[in-house]
DNA sequence: TTACGTCCACTTTTT
DNA sequence: GTGGACGTAA
């Protein structure tokens, strides 16, 4: 593998520093140099079992791991790679007592959702419900707290201004919270990083053996990591002589995770943090043409922040970014719809293009645009679980028949029966949680739905083929096609969807082994993987986006309202962090890049009426200067080209 | 007790 | 255009 001087000074790093970060700037060949130094680890005789390299979204672990497998082929087989929540719980899954996980089952944010909205309704009363934060706020609060690993109510009282009443019953709705998800033996996503942190801290043993496993330590998107997944770090390399060696690559301009506790100090006190560290830096874009670097470095530029960025186009000049205003999100999405096609006809591939948006929601006009000229596109990021609906259903029969005591699946499996709401449905769950430990749920049902046979049979069938997860899936689906058949319009595409399920369920030895695979990694994403190899167009949320390019590049929606986003309009952190998001958006493009913006959706910058002020700028490209883009618009746009004697007609009640 | 209608506020990003 | 809270008919 060829490496540039600045790359191969990282990759083959031999200094007196114990551990390396790596400040990388965007397209500067961040992977390849993380690949580079496994492959040198290895030919300096490393044992690849030894090395550890965790990412932090499935997608990177995922590039990582196919790139490797090119580079060194089976030789990356032995390499435990993962996302920080994948290999906490695989080391825990291993050694679950000490780490007190036996018998949990892990759970996904929707399924943590509904529960704390179960407990957040059994503790409020009726009135007070409509003001009270949504389950969903809560849920974000308790999380970021825990990934900061600051006390709830130290965080609440910093950043929120909830009043005393409603502060003091949040914490009490969180302890209860806390306390259904041990007794119906429930890990939430942020309880696998918090028990692992905790067993490893609480238990010297333990931490020895599990840092004593790994050589070297592999970070990539350092910028990313949060106070939890820092201290999961420092165990791993700490403890005296057995400890690993860190390799940490990183840009602080990318970091756009603070919404989840994301710390960039984790990149700018590493030496001061760590015994005996080390930075080097990679500056030279590889991806993109100076023109579009242009734009970027200008967009950091203006920020009140140092970020010491100027990147610089290792392939030269090429074209200038291209910026197109339009009436209306419509006109935008129909536009690009068409200027997609006009390139796939000039022999362009669909697979070179790629729309980046900031919303899943904001990519739903482009979706319609383009089914409707029959152009391949996927999907990557957001969270669609709405079509998944009848995905959770048939996992949810499954983890039934799996355990009694998994409430949040009974009550979704009995609620897809008709004639079964809320009150029967937690009625049987009461009987079911009262249950020995040994007993069968079926007995509960023969009493508790003596005459609803159907209902028995699907848990039955299930128990049946535990141990063939396909053939259980297949039986689980067509059953359930009885129940739901009725509640889903287009039923049979549904079932075609839970089929390609089963499909995917042959990996797995037993079921319990697959619903956790699918927990950490919905099948949503596994599809996208399917048409990955197909020549399709891809729409990319930004935050998915971090590390992919193409060498066409639509950044969709660039608006006021939209960059930066006027929910963190009044924050100064927030907006810096929607600074750093456009950049990213921008910085994916290789030869080409289109801003497109429209401006019918700016209502969305009013709030109650009035105008919410940001504390810097608040549109970014407000003032971007008119020699770094070629300006484009079509149809009729306010502020530009006059307006028109309809105007007149604006003030019209 | 379930299923359905109505009024309301809200509409980011990921493990 | 949607999901949640709440009221009401079968």
């Amino acid at each position: 593998m060829k490496l540039n001087p600045e790359q191969s000074a990282a990759a083959h790093y031999q200094g007196s520093a114990r551990h390396l970060l790596v400040l990388a700037g965007a397209g500067t060949g961040k992977t390849r140099t993380i690949i580079g130094r496994i492959l040198f680890l290895i030919q300096q005789g490393a044992p690849a079992e030894r090395l550890l390299m965790l990412t932090f979204t499935r997608r990177a672990a995922k590039e990582m791991l196919l790139r490797l497998h090119n580079e060194v082929g089976n030789v990356a087989d032995s390499i435990t790679a993962g996302t920080f929540h994948h290999f906490c719980l695989q080391v825990m899954r291993r050694v679950p007592k000490p780490f007190g996980v036996e018998e949990r089952t892990v759970i996904d944010r929707d399924d943590a959702q509904s529960l704390l909205q179960l407990i957040r309704g059994e503790r409020l009363k009726k009135g007070e419900k409509r003001d009270f934060p949504k389950a969903a706020t809560i849920l974000n609060y308790l999380s970021y707290a825990k990934n900061c690993c600051l006390d709830l109510q130290d965080y609440l009282l910093q950043f929120t201004e909830l009043d005393d009443n409603t502060m003091a019953r949040l914490i009490e709705i969180a302890q209860h919270y806390e306390q259904r998800k041990r007794e119906r033996h429930y890990l939430d996503y942020d309880d696998i990083l918090h028990l692992f942190v905790q067993g490893i801290e609480n238990n010297d043993k333990l931490r020895e053996r599990i840092a004593g496993l790994y050589q070297h330590v592999l970070v990539d998107e350092m910028q990313d990591t949060n106070p939890l997944q820092w201290r999961i770090l420092q165990a791993l390399t700490q403890p005296g002589t057995a400890g690993a060696k860190l390799f940490c690559v990183g840009d602080d301009a990318q970091s756009i995770y603070a919404f989840r506790g994301a710390d960039f100090r984790n990149v700018h006190e590493f030496e001061a943090r760590l015994d005996s560290a080390a930075t080097l830096k990679l500056q030279e874009n590889y991806r993109s043409t100076q023109e579009i670097l242009d734009i970027a470095n200008w967009l950091l530029a203006q920020s009140h922040i140092a970020y010491d960025k100027d990147l610089h186009a290792h392939r030269g000049r090429g074209l200038k970014p291209v910026l197109v205003d339009f009436e209306s999100k419509f006109d935008e999405a129909a536009w690009i719809a068409a200027d997609l096609q006009e390139r796939h006809e000039a022999g362009a591939g669909w697979r070179d293009h790629m729309v980046l948006v900031r919303s899943a929601w904001s990519a739903k006009t482009l979706e319609g645009a383009l089914i409707e000229r029959n152009i391949p596109y996927q999907f990557v990021g957001g969270t669609s679980l709405l079509e998944a609906a009848h995905v959770k259903d048939l996992l949810s029969l499954c983890r039934a028949a799996i355990s009694a005591y998994d409430e949040l699946a009974w009550m979704r499996y009995l609620k897809c029966w008709p004639r079964i709401g809320d009150a029967t449905a937690a009625r049987i769950v009461q009987q079911l949680i009262a249950l020995e430990p040994a007993a069968n749920p079926l007995q509960v049902l023969e009493s508790a739905l003596a005459k609803r046979e159907d209902v028995r049979q699907g848990i039955a069938l299930i128990q049946q083929y535990r141990s063939e997860p396909n053939t259980a899936l297949k039986v689980g689906a067509e059953h359930l096609g009885k129940a739901l058949s009725q509640r889903y319009d287009r039923w049979e595409s549904r079932l075609a969807d839970l089929r390609l399920l089963s499909e995917l369920a042959l990996r797995y030895k037993d079921l319990l082994g697959f619903v956790e695979a699918y927990t950490l990694d919905p099948v949503s994403n596994s599809e996208a993987e399917k048409t990955e190899q197909e020549d399709c167009v891809t729409l990319i949320t930004v935050h998915s986006a971090k590390g992919t390019e193409a060498p066409v590049c639509y950044c969709l929606g660039v608006q006021p309202g939209m960059y930066p986003h006027m929910r963190s309009l009044g924050d100064r952190d927030a907006e810096e962090e929607e600074r750093r998001i456009l950049y990213v958006a921008l910085t994916r493009a290789q030869n080409e890049l289109i801003i497109t913006r429209s401006g019918d959706d700016n209502r969305t910058l009013f709030h109650g009426g009035s105008f919410v002020q940001g504390v810097g700028s608040s549109y970014f490209l407000e003032y971007l200067p008119s020699e770094l883009v070629e300006y484009q618009h079509y149809g009729y746009h306010q502020g530009h080209g006059g307006g028109s004697i309809l105007d007149e007609l604006l003030d019209f009640d």
